[in-house]
RNA sequence: GGUGACGUAGCCAAGUGGUAAGGCAGGGGCCUGCAAAGCCCUCAUUCGGCGGUUCGACUCCGCCCGUCACCUCCA
């Protein structure tokens, strides 16, 4: 039986126990990028949350079958190809690429499924005509559209009152005339220079929500777990997913939904307009770790707005070297034949509070604190009476186990010998230190710092490392 | 105008009725030839403000102040 864990669910604003439909198995969908441009960090903040649930459900024992989508149709592509002079399919697959690349920079795994708006161009089409079979659509000037008063439950995810919506400025923002301003388009017209598909709806391209729910259905049934996205996905596109597949199908489209809070960035809106505006890439370029990139954007739970701050960005570095540090003491300092320096009721005491932070709508900051007050167990631990062989393997399942989920330990370095001229000159230093010519030995202590090496001494020898 | 969230130390943040986890930064100390790493001590008599309920509230209720988000294509 897969451990229970618990959300809070979008849809009734309440903290609900996990079940899902079929047991053992989720199968969730999340809403992915738009791929006209590098993904920035605040959309990593929600795919990273999405990476941490995929996580911890694998870990609790579930089966996860996830779907993410890659948004290759939409206004921002369609202008981005036409600026440049290439096809929307030659656009996209560059940000495509350079997504994949991004993520696997930040260690995630991957989803089993990336499907694309263009690919499943049919299987939207089938989804309008259901709908129209229903009653929920009308056409005008060659687009289809839902009909929004065909639907009773609209508005059920967001509580948004469909009488009360504001008819203002950025009200029918669209070029498209409908007959109701909260109405909005399923199938959009071709127009001269874009991109349409000759169907029986016309020739036109989807509109921006019917792929969702094509796509989410098509991979993963009319009914499915988990929908995820960030909080300005509620409304209007979970909002108008929920009316298009519930209107095609009748049946409940999704069971739970979660939504990450956004990220600001230096307490203020994230906008290029700022300045504050950045991607993974421009992080990485300043030569940032991408270990402590990730480590921040999932230390602050993910229903929480995340102020991200260099100074913040700093702290998370320190954070996961102090994983890396006490990791390397531990495999550098020799096992203890008995004692109780550290118990191994302990750590398992460590692993029911991380993943109770987990299972906890995702806690990850729980998660954390619980995590560091393990390490300064183990290091109290190596300095009293050090660490039983038995007590270091249930610690390295632990480990393996945070890792699995959070993905932030970092790999173990280096190992002793693989580099014959860095032991060569340690060697010396160690002799030299031993006949107490110091100015020798901080010679070559300086020398291999300016390459990057940290030296420490410790009472079994002196053990190095690349700096983090 | 509508809807919703939030306000805990210099920063991040846990806690949601029983008297403030953890991390970063700072100060002092131990260890070290000196470092590095680590450890120890220290760092909120107090949880935006004012009332109320209660034996007891950061936690519940009311009001106020402040910050923020969404309201048709922004993760």
């Amino acid at each position: 039986m897969p451990r229970e864990i618990r959300f809070l669910n979008t849809m009734t604003r309440r903290v609900e126990v996990f079940h899902p439909l079929e047991t053992g198995h989720v199968r969730m969908y999340n809403c992915g990028p738009t791929v006209y441009n590098f993904v920035h960090i605040g959309n990593l903040r929600t795919f990273l949350f999405e990476d941490v649930l995929r996580r911890t459900l694998q870990a609790f024992g579930y089966r996860v079958t996830q779907v993410m989508n890659l948004t290759d149709i939409d206004d921002k592509t369609i202008k981005g190809a036409a600026a440049e002079g290439v096809s929307l399919r030659e656009f996209t697959d560059r940000y495509i690429a350079a997504f994949f690349q991004d993520i696997d920079a930040l260690r995630f795994q991957r989803a089993e499924h990336y499907p694309r708006a263009t690919d499943f161009i049919p299987q939207q089409v089938e989804l309008v005509e259901k709908l129209t079979e229903r009653g929920h659509t009308y056409v005008q000037d060659g687009s289809t559209y839902f009909r929004i008063a065909t639907f009773r439950d609209y508005g059920k995810l967001s509580g948004i009152d469909v009488d009360q919506v504001r008819a203002g400025a950025r009200v029918d923002a669209d070029e498209y005339e409908k007959e109701d301003v909260r109405d909005f388009v399923l199938w959009k017209a071709s127009k001269p220079g874009e991109p349409s598909w000759e169907t029986v709806l016309g020739a036109g391209r989807p509109g921006w929500h019917l792929e969702c729910s094509a796509m989410a259905m098509a991979l993963l049934g009319e009914s499915f777990d988990i929908h995820t996205g960030a909080v300005d996905n509620i409304f209007p596109h979970h909002e108008n997913e929920i009316a298009q597949s519930e209107g095609a199908t009748g049946r409940p489209f999704v069971h739970t939904w979660l939504h990450a809070e956004h990220l600001i960035v230096e307490g203020q809106k994230m906008a290029k307009s700022l300045g504050n505006f950045f991607t993974l890439r421009d992080l990485l370029e300043r030569g940032h770790d991408p270990l402590a990139i990730r480590y921040l954007l999932i230390s602050v739970p993910y229903r929480q707005k995340l102020n991200f701050t260099f100074d913040g960005l700093h702290a998370a570095a320190a954070g996961v070297e102090r994983i890396g540090n006490t990791l390397r003491r531990l495999a550098h300092t020799p096992p203890a034949a008995s004692g109780e320096a550290l118990v191994a009721s302990e750590v398992d005491a460590f692993v029911e509070e991380f993943d109770g932070g987990l299972a906890d709508d995702l806690n990850t900051a729980r998660a954390l604190g619980a995590l560091h007050t393990l390490l300064t167990r183990v290091n109290q631990a190596l300095d009293g009476g050090g660490i039983t062989t038995d007590v270091r393997d249930r610690l390295a399942a632990a480990i393996a186990h945070v890792d699995g989920v959070l993905g932030i330990v970092p790999r173990s370095q280096s190992p002793a010998g693989s580099d014959a001229e860095i032991d060569a000159l340690v060697a010396e230093r160690t002799a030299a230190r031993r006949s107490r010519d110091f100015a020798r030995a901080d010679e070559i202590r300086t020398e291999l710092t300016e390459r990057g090496i940290v030296l420490e001494d410790t009472p079994h020898g002196t053990v190095w490392h690349r700096a983090g």
